[in-house]
RNA sequence: GCUGCUGUAGCUCAGGGGUAGAGCACUUCCUUGGUAAGGAAGAGGUCGUGGGUUCAAAUCCCACCAGCAGCUCCA
């Protein structure tokens, strides 16, 4: 019998004979590693079913079900017993495809057409039961690899429509497996854990929605399940929590809680309206972005929010934007529409008068509302309304300052999102779309200095193939909520083709009139999503700086309550923002309710000791207990916290 | 927009063809208190909107509106 030479990780080289497979290797190693092992790497190659026999000499990777490949190959696996859950359940469920998936909530998903005999989430529990039961029944994961006749004739013969049209789009020569487990089969490349068992009791079945076969929506709609799997039961329980966790800082479910904003009601879908506290952060996020934008070389202008039908159509939004935009006023007889953006505003203000070259560059920021018509389905709390302002800003420059006003923008971008504390986003340039108005030659220059500007700030992006906006290529920068999807706020958008259209010019040095180029960018994005994830991302707790309420003063019984008022009104005076809470409750119950469910950064005990030291007593929600201070040390404290921000 | 689900008090939710329910919040009173819920009483709802079935609809049916989860699409 021929022998092959296998070599770990360790550097060890061990000698099996051909066709061991990959448990038999994690065997002879130790019990606990095959226990845990769920596959194998043979060199660089994609991971494969421990089941499998090894014929050649390979360096062995054994992966193991808690790390990231071996959570991979356990997601997949109970994809396929999630699928024969359903068939057991609905026997004539056609099913299309599941994947294990990188997604912070759910680990995997199965697309099933369930024809007339549809599940609810009523059936999930049934369904997690049942898997629980497959893989107790423990059936070996068995590949099987058939010519396509005989693959066909297996998928005709188990109804799977959907796998034969897959089975045609296997290239001609590709292997076409299976892997079969009891009863179950499934059209699958693996790999798999040797068997269901091995997938263990750390599964869960969690949510149920629409999907569209081939994910295109002239197709049609399948039911997708989401479910979980990890390495054991306890992983799993903590994901529940982490999911709980994250429900309780949903930016929707805080802004009822905490009185900031509502979207419901008789308004109108995707319509925000802010109340007082929400009011008040959003003044001092604006407050902040006007101080740095003027800092920063900007110059703060308006517009309106409705226009002739003629700049939009010099602006090519009725040619390419149309089906977003709000229409339809009639003014004098004349087609008004709302602004869906607010650049052709600033291109009327640049042309207004003639330009020179020693003007450029001109940076206009406005926070300019704007209505933009969104599919009913994708409205989310904050994140994605219909009317919404954005932090835009237009500026207008010569070719030759293009990449050092990109490296100015972005990094501008930068520091204003770390004000707030974030650090974690994703970065996206986005290349010309299917539907654009300018020159490819234009538009591969643009696109060039993008991503030399980002190479220049060392900044690591993902190319996203055909997401530019129809006038230009841009960089987008997503933050992460609570739930861990990512959002887009901050957007650099270079245009060539504005200026084109509406012929602006200015007198360069030598005489001659020029084309200038311009830039669009929102920094926060629109202020109502850039609201919603900072609600998140703080859980409702507002820094010092931000918080809409920044302390309360507590008068332990009736007899503090003057110096408790007299108190909380001369720091009011002094402009902070601090309340006094004269009511019948006790101590506790007030404490509860300012820090612990108001979420207000800072409570101020006063009682008999207090009111005799001129002091108060200062409890922080996340540093405790600070002891007796007079009220200017509160003042100073506050003054030092909004400071530090936090 | 599509598929599925939901809509009852300010909030969270139970109920369900024939006087509308709970907890929290709210108001009043008692308690005058010391760091994560003191006690009692009271008030509060056209059961999302419109239509239909029925002797009778909050409950069943239909449409619309709004919301939730994805999908598709985007700040």
């Amino acid at each position: 019998m021929t022998s092959i030479q296998l070599t770990l990780p360790n550097g060890d080289v061990r000698e099996y004979p051909q066709g061991t497979t990959g448990l038999q290797v994690a065997e002879s190693i130790g019990k606990g590693l095959a226990k845990a092992a769920v596959g194998i790497r043979l060199g660089s190659a994609e991971p494969q079913s421990l089941q499998l026999p090894i014929d050649e000499s390979a360096t062995i990777e054994i992966i193991t079900r808690d790390t990231p490949a071996g959570l991979e190959i356990l997601r997949h696996s109970a994809a396929h017993v999630l699928a024969d859950a359903v068939k057991r359940m609905r026997p004539k469920a056609k099913l299309w495809k599941g994947p294990a998936i990188d997604d912070p909530r759910f680990g995997y998903y199965y697309d099933i057409d369930l024809g007339d005999e549809p599940l609810t989430n009523d059936d999930l529990p049934e369904l997690e039961k049942l898997m629980g039961e497959i893989i107790a029944e423990d059936h070996p994961f068995v590949l099987e690899e058939l010519p396509r006749s005989d693959a066909k004739q297996l998928m005709a013969d188990h109804g799977e429509d959907y796998k034969l049209a897959t089975i045609d789009k296997i290239p001609e020569g590709d292997p076409i497996t299976f892997y079969k487990s009891g009863d179950f089969v499934d059209l699958c490349k693996g790999p798999h854990v040797p068997s269901t068992g091995k997938i263990g009791n750390g599964i869960a079945v969690l949510s149920l929605a629409g999907s569209y076969f081939e994910g295109d929506s002239s197709q049609k709609m399948l039911t997708r399940i989401y479910g979980h799997a990890f390495a054991d039961k306890k992983a799993m329980a903590a994901h529940r929590k982490n999911l709980e966790e994250a429900a309780k800082r949903d930016h929707r479910r805080l802004g009822i809680d905490l009185d900031l904003f509502n979207t419901m009601g008789e308004l109108g879908a995707g319509l925000v309206m802010w109340h007082p506290k929400g009011g008040f952060v959003r003044h001092k996020v604006e407050e902040f972005w006007r101080n740095e934008h003027l800092k920063g070389g900007y110059d703060i202008v308006y517009s309106p929010h409705i226009a002739r039908s003629d700049l939009w159509q010099t602006s090519g939004h009725l040619d390419f934007y149309k089906e977003g935009m709000f229409t339809g006023l009639d003014v004098d007889g004349e087609e008004y529409l709302l602004k869906p953006m607010n650049c052709p505003f600033h291109i009327l203000m640049y042309k207004t008068k003639r330009r020179s070259y020693r003007d450029l560059p001109f940076r206009w920021a406005e926070l300019g509302t704007v209505y933009r018509y969104e599919k009913a389905g994708t409205l989310h709390g904050l994140m994605r309304v219909r009317g919404f302002t954005q932090d835009d800003a237009h500026l207008f420059l010569r070719e030759d300052q293009m990449g050092e006003e990109i490296e100015r923008v972005v990094g501008f971008v930068l520091h204003i999102l770390a004000s707030f504390g974030f650090d974690e986003f994703e970065i996206n340039l986005s290349t010309r779309p299917d539907k654009f108005v300018g020159e490819p030659a234009q538009w591969d220059k643009a696109e060039q200095v993008l991503a030399d500007s980002l190479k220049k700030l060392g900044l690591e992006y993902e190319i996203d193939a055909g997401g530019g906006a129809f006038y230009g290529p841009k960089i987008d920068v997503k933050i992460k909520d609570s739930l861990g999807r990512f959002w887009q706020c901050s957007t650099v958008q270079l245009d060539f083709t504005q200026p084109e259209r509406f012929d602006m010019t200015y007198i360069d040095s030598d005489g001659e009139k020029k084309r200038p180029v311009m830039i669009h960018r929102a920094l926060l994005g629109s202020l109502e999503r850039f609201f919603g994830i900072l609600v998140e991302h703080y859980g409702g707790a507002f820094p010092v700086w931000l918080a809409p309420v920044q302390g309360v003063l507590l008068a332990v019984g009736e007899r503090h309550a003057e110096t408790v008022e007299r108190m909380a009104a001369e720091l009011r005076e002094r402009g902070y923002r601090i309340d006094a809470d004269t009511s019948a409750d006790k101590i506790g119950a007030k404490i509860r309710h300012h820090l612990w469910q108001e979420k207000v950064p800072l409570v101020g005990v006063v009682g008999d000791q207090e009111v005799e030291a001129g002091t108060v007593t200062v409890r922080h929600r996340k540093d405790g207990d600070l002891g007796a201070m007079s009220a200017n040390a509160l003042a100073d404290l506050l003054d030092r916290m909004s400071s530090e921000r936090r």
